[in-house]
RNA sequence: CGGGGCGUAGCGCAGCCUGGUAGCGCACACGGUUCGGGACCGUGGAGUCGAAGGUUCAAAUCCUUUCGCCCCGACCA
C-alpha cells in the first residue's frame, strides 16, 4: 500500500480522552476513532491488525477441527427465556421489540443460539463431537465502557462451542481449546497466563481465563512461581503469612477511643495480624457478621457467593443490631450469622469486646466463638500458596480469552438431546470458549511500545515492512524504492511505502508511531555508495545492505 | 447507579472567578526558502463557545435544566 493513498490519520498530540497507553497510541497512530462511549471505528490500519489476528484464530480453530459458521446478532427473547438468562441478565443486555411487538435482544454471547441449533440438528452420538465457531459482533450495554478498545459496548469476538457425548469427551474439547489458545496467544506475541476463574453467569463448574499482564488491565491474578498455581483474585485461595501466636490469657484490655485495627494495633504495640476484625454486613436475608484477620481485606465477590448481594452496615445499624459502638465489635454473644475467614480458624487473637473502649485479648476461635468457615479474604502479594506454601505474586492483567465447561446448563433447558449407543436420550455436554481480537491488539500494544510509539509483534502488525524513501524528489531514490516495493510484494510481503512528499523527520516519526516491525530507509547518501538501510523497530538496530541484496535480505529478515 | 472532572476551530489548550468585538500553538490551503528525526518566513480559510431556558442594556463568562465524554467505585455473558 501507498501511504499517500491510505487513510492513516496520525496525530501529533494525544487526544485528552485517552488514558491507557494502548488507547492513546491507537488514536495517535491512526488505528481507531471513537464514535461514542464504548463504540469504536477501526480505520484501515486497525482493521488490518484485527484481520491478521483473525487469520491466526481461524487457522488454530480449524486445526482442532472447529468449523466456522455465522449466527445472527438479533435474537428472539424466547430462547433466552428458556435458559433463564432473559431475566438473570440485567441492563447489560440490549433489548428491543420488532414491529409486531415481539421481544428481541442483541446477542451478547451465543450459548443460547448455538444450543438451539444443536437441539434441532443433533440426533445421535454419531453426530458428536462438534465444535462450531464464529468471529462475530457482540453487543453489551456495559455500565462503564473504558480504556479505549479494552471494554466496549460493541466488539468482535471469536466464540466457539463444543458439543460432546460425555464429560470425558468435553474434557478433550476443553483441552484442545486450551492448547489452541496457548498457540494463538503465543503466535500473537503476547505474554500471558492461564488461570482459574469464576464461571459467573456462564454457569458450569470449571473455567479458565487467559490473562495478559498489563497495568491497563481490569483484573488481578494470583500467581505461584513455585508450583504454577494461578487464579483470578476473585477465586484465588491463599494462606495468610504465617504467624507465631502467643499463649495470651483471655482478658479485657482498655483501648480508649481506639477503633480501627490500625489504631488498636499501634496503641498496644501488637501487629495487625494478631487481630480479628469484625464487619457487619447487610444482606437480603438479614445482617451477617464477617470475621477476618486484621491484616486482610474482605473480598466482596467471594462473600457475595455465600450470602448474596450485601452492603456494609451503617454506624447506627451496628449499634441497633449488635448493641455495640462500631469499632468495638467482637464475635462473641451475638445472634446474627457469623462467617469467618478460614485463615483465622487457629490462633490466639485480639478483637472487640462488644463494649465501648475495650478489646479482648486471648480470644480463641472455636473455643470462644463459633462461625461458618469460608475463604472470604482477598489474596494479596506475600500470601502463601495454598498448594505449596511458596509466596504468591499478584499481577494486573487484561483478560484476552476465557474457556468454560458448561456441562448441561444450556442443553437441558433447550432440549439439546441425542441418543446414545443404547438408544438412551442424553443431554449434549457443552463447553464455550471466547477470545477478543481487539483485546489481543490492545494487549500487544500495552506490552510492546516505547515513547515513540507502537512496536508490533511481527505476526499481527498491519504490514511486515515499511519503506521510507527519504527524498521523493530524488529520481534514484524513487527508482530503488519502487523496485524494492515491487519485489517484496511479489515475495508475498505486506509492504507500506511512505511515498508522501514529506520531510524525512515526519516519515521517521510516523513510522515509529505506527510501529511496523521493519523499516527500510532509502536515503541519497547511502544510495550513492550502493546501500540501503534496514532498521528494526524494536531494537532500533540498523544494517546497511547492498541494493542488489536488499530484497533477499529483507525477505529473510521478515520471515525470521 | 454513586462520587469526581471536562465540553471554546480537526487536535492540544487559554479566556470564565471579576459579564463588554472569541484567542494561542499544532494541523489545513497558497507562495517562497529548506530537506536523514515532527523546518522557517509570509498570507489565508476554519468556531451558532455541547444544547435549551433564564438574569442583564449586554452572556463563552452568572443561574436553572439537559445532553455528551473521561476517571474512580458498584456492575461486568
Amino acid at each position: 500500500m501507498r501511504f499517500s493513498r491510505m487513510f492513516i490519520p496520525t496525530l501529533r498530540e494525544t487526544p485528552s480522552e485517552a488514558e491507557s497507553v494502548s488507547h492513546k497510541l491507537m488514536l495517535r497512530a491512526g488505528y481507531v476513532r471513537q464514535l461514542a462511549a464504548g463504540l469504536y471505528i477501526f480505520l484501515p490500519l486497525g482493521w488490518r491488525v484485527l484481520n491478521r489476528i483473525n487469520r491466526i484464530l481461524k487457522e488454530e480453530m480449524e486445526a482442532i477441527g472447529a468449523q466456522e459458521i455465522s449466527m445472527p446478532v438479533l435474537h428472539p427473547a424466547e430462547i433466552w427465556q428458556q435458559t433463564g438468562r432473559w431475566d438473570a441478565i440485567g441492563d447489560e443486555m440490549f433489548r428491543l421489540k420488532d414491529r409486531t411487538g415481539r421481544d428481541m435482544c442483541l446477542g451478547m454471547t451465543h450459548e443460547e443460539i448455538m444450543t438451539w441449533l444443536a437441539s434441532k440438528e443433533i440426533r445421535s452420538y454419531r453426530d458428536l463431537p462438534q465444535i462450531w465457531y464464529q468471529i462475530q459482533t457482540k453487543l453489551r450495554d456495559e455500565a462503564r465502557p473504558k480504556s479505549g478498545v479494552l471494554r466496549t459496548r460493541e466488539f468482535i469476538m471469536k466464540d466457539s462451542y463444543s458439543f460432546d457425548a460425555s464429560e470425558g469427551e468435553l474434557e478433550k474439547s476443553y483441552r484442545l481449546h486450551a492448547e489452541a489458545y496457548h498457540r494463538i496467544f503465543k503466535r500473537c506475541g503476547l505474554r500471558f497466563y492461564q488461570v482459574e476463574s469464576d464461571p459467573g453467569m456462564m454457569g458450569g463448574a470449571v473455567a479458565h481465563e487467559f490473562m495478559a499482564p498489563s497495568p491497563a488491565g481490569e483484573d488481578e491474578i494470583v500467581l505461584c512461581e513455585n508450583c504454577g498455581y494461578g487464579a483470578n483474585v476473585e477465586v484465588a485461595i491463599s494462606l495468610s503469612p504465617e504467624v507465631r501466636f502467643e499463649d495470651w490469657p483471655f482478658e479485657e484490655v482498655h483501648t480508649p477511643d481506639k477503633r480501627t485495627v490500625h489504631e488498636v494495633s499501634d496503641f498496644l504495640g501488637i501487629k495487625p495480624h494478631y487481630f480479628i476484625k469484625s464487619l457487619l454486613l447487610m444482606a437480603a436475608k438479614g445482617p451477617v457478621l464477617a470475621l477476618l484477620r486484621g491484616d486482610q481485606e474482605l473480598h466482596d465477590k467471594k462473600m457475595q457467593k455465600i450470602i448474596g448481594p450485601f452492603r456494609t452496615a451503617l454506624k447506627d445499624e451496628v449499634k441497633e443490631i449488635l448493641g455495640v459502638e462500631a469499632g468495638f465489635i467482637g464475635p462473641m454473644g451475638h445472634e446474627v450469622e457469623i462467617i469467618a475467614d478460614l485463615n483465622i480458624k487457629d490462633g490466639v487473637y485480639i478483637t472487640g469486646a462488644n463494649r465501648e473502649d475495650y478489646h479482648i485479648k486471648g480470644i480463641r476461635p472455636g473455643l470462644h466463638f463459633d462461625a461458618k468457615w469460608h475463604d472470604i479474604h482477598t489474596a494479596k502479594e506475600g500470601d502463601r500458596c495454598s498448594k505449596c506454601s511458596a509466596p504468591l505474586k499478584i499481577e494486573r492483567c487484561i483478560e484476552i480469552g476465557n474457556i468454560f465447561k458448561l456441562g448441561t446448563k444450556y442443553s437441558i433447558p433447550l432440549k439439546a438431546f441425542y441418543l446414545d449407543e443404547d438408544g438412551q436420550e442424553r443431554p449434549v455436554i457443552m463447553g464455550s470458549y471466547g477470545i477478543g481480537p481487539a483485546r489481543i491488539a490492545a494487549a500487544a500494544i500495552e506490552q510492546n511500545n516505547d515513547r515513540d510509539g507502537i512496536i508490533w509483534p511481527k505476526s499481527i502488525a498491519p504490514f511486515d515492512v515499511e519503506i521510507l524513501p527519504l527524498n521523493m524528489k530524488d529520481v534514484k531514490t524513487i527508482e530503488i524504492s519502487e523496485d524494492l516495493y515491487r519485489r517484496l510484494r511479489s515475495a508475498n510481503i505486506d509492504v507500506l511505502i511512505d511515498d508522501r512528499d514529506a520531510r524525512a523527520g515526519v516519515k521517521f516519526k510516523d513510522a515509529d508511531l505506527i510501529g511496523i516491525p521493519t523499516h527500510i530507509i532509502i536515503g541519497e547518501k547511502n544510495l550513492r555508495d550502493g546501500f540501503i538501510e534496514v532498521k528494526d523497530r524494536k531494537t532500533r538496530e540498523s544494517s546497511r545492505v547492498k541494493v542488489e541484496e536488499a530484497a533477499a535480505y529483507i525477505t529473510d529478515h521478515v520471515k525470521s
